[in-house]
DNA sequence: CTGTGTGCAAAGGGTTTGCAAGTAC
DNA sequence: GTACTTGCAAACCCTTTGCACACAG
């Protein structure tokens, strides 16, 4: 984990690494709420500066839904460190029963055209029922 | 104006038709700074209670942009009145260079199959640069 | 007239800033 | 040793709540 860390040229630290121990263990995106259920005692403020750390140097990104907190997730293998931003070919499923979200990677996404406008990168968030809220 | 108020059950006011007016005259999704900059004397409160009423009756929608203010657009006649949501065949720019997101209606949304997962609804953001900031 | 909307004040909550002490390398 | 990180306090800003008055229908 702490060459998780170094190979993004970020500073090791206990507290770094318990945040990433979070995010590791957690598969599907997360939010404030979940991310602080799974810390000891820690300062809040140091982990808005973690996420944001975290976030500008390409471990982990936001996920805006409409309606629902800010989530986070660890990029996956598969996120092209390109500039001026990340591209990531997987989309957001979002339960609407356990409320859980899920990055799910894709062959390829859609391709979508819009006369006129030149696409760069693209975000897809659905919601709908997971399996196991299904079972 | 005040039909397309009194179709949706909201009742008349001057400040609504004033918010109303707003987004009459914008085509693309704003931000709140947009829409306070084109108010005259207003109370902030009124108008959160305001964009709220007009969200809940399906006047507008929310569109959450990851790294960007909460935007809003009116809603479009394609948007099919249903339970427990609406559903917007149309998809949203965000143009890089003059931060405008525009909603644009698209003839069918792109499938998207994920084994094991119900989908209901979907939303796509694209981000990239629009015709006129490519002149 | 009656239910709803408005505007003010105050409270609430999440996030950011400043700074001194502590830590990674 | 030096630059970066942490933790505390306080500031900030956006948003919500409560309530009395005003207004739409």
């Amino acid at each position: 984990m702490r060459d998780l860390l170094k190979r993004k040229n970020i500073r090791s630290t206990p507290f770094r690494e318990e945040v990433m121990d979070v995010f590791l263990k957690h598969p599907q995106a997360i939010n404030m709420q979940t991310i602080e259920g799974h810390l000891g005692k820690f300062d809040r403020i140091t982990l808005y500066r973690t996420l944001k750390t975290f976030e500008e140097s390409g471990v982990i990104h936001e996920i805006a839904i409409s309606g629902d907190d800010k989530h986070w997730a660890l990029c996956m293998d598969n996120c092209h460190q390109q500039v001026p931003e990340h591209v990531h070919e997987h989309i957001h499923l979002h339960c609407k029963k356990c409320q859980e979200v899920f990055c799910v990677p894709v062959k390829q996404l859609p391709v979508i055209e819009v006369d006129g406008f030149v696409i760069e990168q693209m975000d897809i968030n659905v919601k709908g029922y997971c399996t196991h809220c299904l079972a």
